[in-house]
DNA sequence: TTTGAATATCACCATACGGTGACATATGCA
DNA sequence: TGCATATGTCACCGTATGGTGATATTCAAA
C-alpha cells in the first residue's frame, strides 16, 4: 500500500468545495450547537483543510453569514404551505394553523432549532445579522400569508402574535434540549398532540371568530 | 517600590474565598454568558488562584451546582411577593399577576436570563441539573401560590400555562440579546408596558372570569 | 510545451483553556 | 515555642483553538 502519497488532491473544484464546507458547517452546527462551530471542527468535518475556509469564506464570520443566507429560504418554503394553501374565514383561523405549522416546522428542523437558540443566547454581531435575517422573512412571511384578512379591531395584533410565536419557540426549543417544559413532558407524539391542542384553544380565545355579520370578514 | 514581595498572601479565610468565587462566577456568566464561564475567567475575576475553585468546589461542575443551589431562593423571593400579598377572585386572576411578575422579575434578573437560556442553547447534563432544579422551585411555587384557587373544569391549565411561561421567557431572553423579537421592540419602558397589557389581556381571554353563580370560584 | 494562476495541503505560531503537582505562608492547636 | 494543617500561589503540562505563510499539485491559456 503506497498510501504516503502526500495527498490524494481533492477534487479541485471551488464551487463543490464550498458547497462541502457549508454543509459541513451546518451539520456541524446542527450536531454540536454553536459551542463546536468552529473552524478546526468544520475543516474536520468537510474533510478539506481549514484554510480553505478562510480563502473561501473569509473565516468564520463569513460562513455564518452564507449559512443564515439560506435561512430564508427554509422559512418560505416550510411556512409557505400552511398559509396559502386554504382560505381561511378569518384572522384567528389564520394565526391558528399558522401557529402550529410553525410547531412543526421548527420541531422537524434541528439545525434551525440551533440558530433561534443562538439567538437569545449569544447575542454576537454576527449572530445578530442572522436574527434580523430570519425576522425580516418572518414578518414578511406574514405579511403575504395575512391577504386581506385585518385583525379585530381594538386589538394589538402584533404584540399578541410575538407572544404566540415566543411560546412556540421556546417550547420547541425546551423540549430539544430537555424535554420538557415547566414539567410538561414534550417528547411523545402524544404530548405534541396535546401541546398543539392547547395552542390551537389559547390562539381561539385570544382572536374569537367574529359574530356572524360582524365588521371583521375580509376585507373586500 | 519594593513590590517585589511575591504575593500580598490574601485574607487566608475559607469561607470568604468561597463567597468570592461565587460571586465572581456569577458576574462572568450574567456578563460573559456560559461562553466565557470558564475556571480561568472566573479565577481572574475573582483575584484569587485557580487551583481554590478545584479545591473548594471541585472544578466547574461543582461550581455551577453552587450557582444553582441559589436559584430556588430567587425563585421564592421575585415571584413570591406576587402570588402570596393580593386575594384573587379566579384562577386567571392569579395566572395574570404571575405570568406578568415573572416578565418583571426575569427582566430585571440578567443572571437567571443567562441561565434560561443556557438550558435551551446547551444541554449538557450539568446544565441539566440546573433546569430541573429551576423546574421543581417553580412548580412549588405555583403549587403553593395557587392555593385553593382550581383551573375551569374541561381545560388543560399545565399546558396553557406552560405556553404563557414560554412566551414570557422567550420575549424576555430575546429583548435581552437583540432589543425586540419578531419586529416588535423591546427596549424601552413603554414597549415593555405594551407587552404587559397584551399578556394580560391573553390570560384573560385564555382564563375568562366565571359567570357570576358558577362554581369555579375558590373550592371552600 | 511552457508558464501562471487557481486549488488544496501542510507546518507552524501564539494563545487560551482545563487540569495538576509542588511550593510558600499564615493560623491554630499542643 | 514548635508543629501540623489549612490556605493561597506558582509553574508547568497536554491539548485545542484561531490564524497565517510556504509549498505542492492541477488546470488552462499562451
Amino acid at each position: 500500500m503506497t498510501q504516503a502519497e502526500p495527498a490524494p488532491a481533492r477534487t479541485r473544484d471551488r464551487e463543490t468545495t464550498e458547497r462541502l464546507i457549508l454543509a459541513a458547517a451546518r451539520e456541524v452546527l446542527a450536531e454540536a450547537g454553536f459551542q463546536g462551530l468552529g473552524v478546526n471542527a468544520v475543516a474536520r468535518r468537510a474533510g478539506c483543510d481549514k484554510q480553505l475556509i478562510y480563502r473561501y469564506f473569509g473565516g468564520l464570520e463569513g460562513l455564518i453569514d452564507a449559512i443564515g443566507a439560506d435561512l430564508g429560504g427554509w422559512l418560505q418554503a416550510s411556512l409557505g404551505q400552511a398559509g396559502a394553501r386554504t382560505v381561511h374565514s378569518h384572522y384567528g383561523a389564520l394565526v391558528e394553523d399558522w401557529a402550529v405549522s410553525l410547531m412543526r416546522a421548527l420541531r422537524a428542523n434541528p439545525l434551525v432549532q440551533k440558530i433561534v437558540a443562538w439567538e437569545i443566547a449569544d447575542p454576537s454581531p454576527q449572530v445578530r445579522r442572522l436574527a434580523e435575517a430570519r425576522s425580516r422573512g418572518m414578518i414578511a412571511w406574514v405579511a403575504r400569508a395575512r391577504g386581506d384578512l385585518l385583525p379585530p379591531e381594538g386589538m394589538d395584533a402584533p404584540a399578541a402574535n410575538a407572544l404566540l410565536i415566543g411560546a412556540v419557540q421556546h417550547l420547541v426549543l425546551s423540549a430539544a434540549a430537555v424535554g420538557q417544559f415547566g414539567g410538561v413532558p414534550l417528547a411523545s407524539e402524544a404530548d405534541w398532540a396535546r401541546m398543539e391542542a392547547s395552542l390551537r384553544a389559547l390562539v381561539q380565545a385570544v382572536y374569537p371568530p367574529p359574530a356572524p355579520g360582524s365588521a371583521s370578514g375580509p376585507a373586500s
